[in-house]
RNA sequence: GCCGCUUUCGUCUAAUGGUCAGGACGCUAGGUUCUCAACCUAGUAACACGGGUUCGAUUCCCGUAAGCGGCACCA
């Protein structure tokens, strides 16, 4: 397999190319760390599909390199311009900034410039209005995958492919072959899905002398049936699980670690942490799979690393009818209690509305009283508190019977946040009110 | 059919030519507790199979099986 760059083409290459900006040659221009992300604009991207712009921000950011956004629009058919804005949203939610940004649509001209130069080289034909790479038989292919190691094909089983479609644009093949030269991508991540066509792409690197990049070919995220996954299963896209209450930093968190993994036991790891730590050896072979139990642990992980403030605002976005007062008063005692921001309600929608109550495992009168007791309670969790203690004792009443009691009658539920504490934010009228109404 | 990739607890994974194969999620039990959480303790469960190589293989090699992917004018 020839490795050989042939200075005086990839010159003439380079003045073809459209895009601006810094351009070195030598030995430096291979060894800046150039990685870009390229998804097609067909769709938003699921979660899935983002890991890898991750793990290219990853091992772009840990080497000082540049991260690019490539958009892969050569598909008339199946385009959905609005996806583009979806794309960059996802990745602005996970705090991915990319440095550069291409749309191989405007690039037309270039790829119509490399196929000369192959018809010149006669290592292209026309096939019914789209043009055919020639594939030399008998060759073999072979790269050193950053992580599956020598991965090896003969050229045998590869029939002559298209690289220019009859509407003019560019295949998958050809299009990222020569952007990635031209963008001077240094390393190649992808899904597994493109180890069958690695062949092809080293096929044309060689036909222009172009030295390939480093591939990374990323073992796909599969569902718990151990399938592609589905939507069912969880591929959902950054925006709606960021709706569904999930964190940036927990999502982040659980998508590198599915396939990659620190040196030591630690689990817990911010973005900027992981661009730290990231290293391109401990990325697994192997296809991992979607698990929405340890999502929901990282979140709720990261929900309480969150500063209180942060968490209140979060809420009070997501649920504007509540009272933003009150749900700052919340905050701290729900902080550990919710693995989501969307559980919220759950927990403490009876601060908000008056709910049906639960029965009373004590007598009505001892409700009654209780009632008539708190009307001179200084209202804070300390008085509430010895105000119901001392009522137990006195009134030879379980402790435990009058506090199931209260909870269940002022909050309607049997689970809440500490019941003191959710007086005092109740207030003492609504608690007293809630006592009597249902006592008479 | 042809070509290729993969295989450690249910799941994410670590490690190793000799280990009680480690951690985490989940689950179970107990403790703590005003409920729920949180927290603490304990428990549960894995080297796909068969051959080699070796004093010794989960680890190295070769097969087999299973899963997955590719073989488009889609990416």
């Amino acid at each position: 397999m020839s490795k050989v760059i042939d200075p005086k083409r990839s010159r003439v290459i380079e003045t073809l190319s459209l895009s601006k900006g810094r351009r070195t040659t030598g030995p430096e221009r291979s060894r800046r760390i150039r990685v870009r992300y390229a998804p097609s604009p067909t769709g938003i991207p699921h979660i899935g599909n983002i890991r890898t712009a991750l793990f290219n921000y990853l091992f772009a950011k840990n080497q000082n390199g540049d991260f690019l956004l490539r958009i892969e629009d050569t598909d008339q058919n199946r385009l959905i311009p609005e996806s583009v804005e979806k794309i960059k949203e996802s990745l602005e939610l996970l705090g991915l900034k990319w440095d550069e940004e291409e749309h191989q649509s405007k690039r037309l001209e270039i790829y119509k410039k490399h196929l000369d130069i192959l018809k010149g080289k006669d290592l292209a034909y026309e096939d019914d209005g789209a043009w055919r790479f020639k594939v030399e038989k008998g060759k073999t292919l072979q790269w050193d995958d950053v992580v599956h190691g020598q991965v090896k094909f003969s050229s045998d089983v590869i029939e002559d492919f298209i690289i220019i479609k009859s509407d003019g644009f560019p295949t998958y093949h050809f299009a990222s072959v020569v952007d990635d030269h031209d963008m001077q991508i240094s390393h190649v991540f992808r899904g597994d899905e493109w180890i069958s066509s690695t062949p092809k792409h080293l096929l044309i690197y060689q036909a222009f002398g172009w030295e390939p990049p480093k591939f990374v070919h990323l073992p796909p995220i599969l569902g718990a049936d151990h399938k592609k996954l589905s939507k069912r299963e969880g591929a959902k896209s950054v925006i709606e699980y960021i709706e569904e209450g999930y964190l940036p930093e927990a999502i982040v968190n659980f998508l590198a670690f599915l396939g990659w993994s620190p040196k030591d036991d630690r689990e817990i790891f911010s973005l900027e942490e992981l661009t730290r730590e990231f290293s391109l050896d401990r990325i697994n072979k192997n296809s991992p799979i979607f698990n929405l139990e340890k999502l929901n642990w990282f979140n709720s992980q990261w929900l309480r690393r969150l500063p209180q403030k942060e968490l209140s605002k979060k809420i009070k976005k997501a649920f504007p009818r509540y009272d933003p007062k009150i749900v700052g008063k919340l905050t701290p005692l729900i902080q550990k209690r919710i693995t989501n921001v969307n559980d919220f309600p759950k927990l403490c929608n009876f601060f908000f509305e008056v709910p049906k109550p639960l029965d009373s495992v004590v007598e009505k009168g001892v409700l009654s009283k209780v009632a008539e007791n708190f009307v001179k309670v200084s209202w804070n969790a300390e008085e509430i508190k010895n105000s119901i203690e001392d009522f137990a004792q006195s009134q030879k009443v379980d402790k435990k019977d009058l506090i199931v009691s209260i909870r269940n009658i002022v909050a309607g539920r049997p689970v809440t946040p500490p019941l003191y504490e959710s007086l005092e934010i109740l207030g003492k009228d609504e608690t007293i009110a809630r006592l009597k109404k249902y006592v008479s």
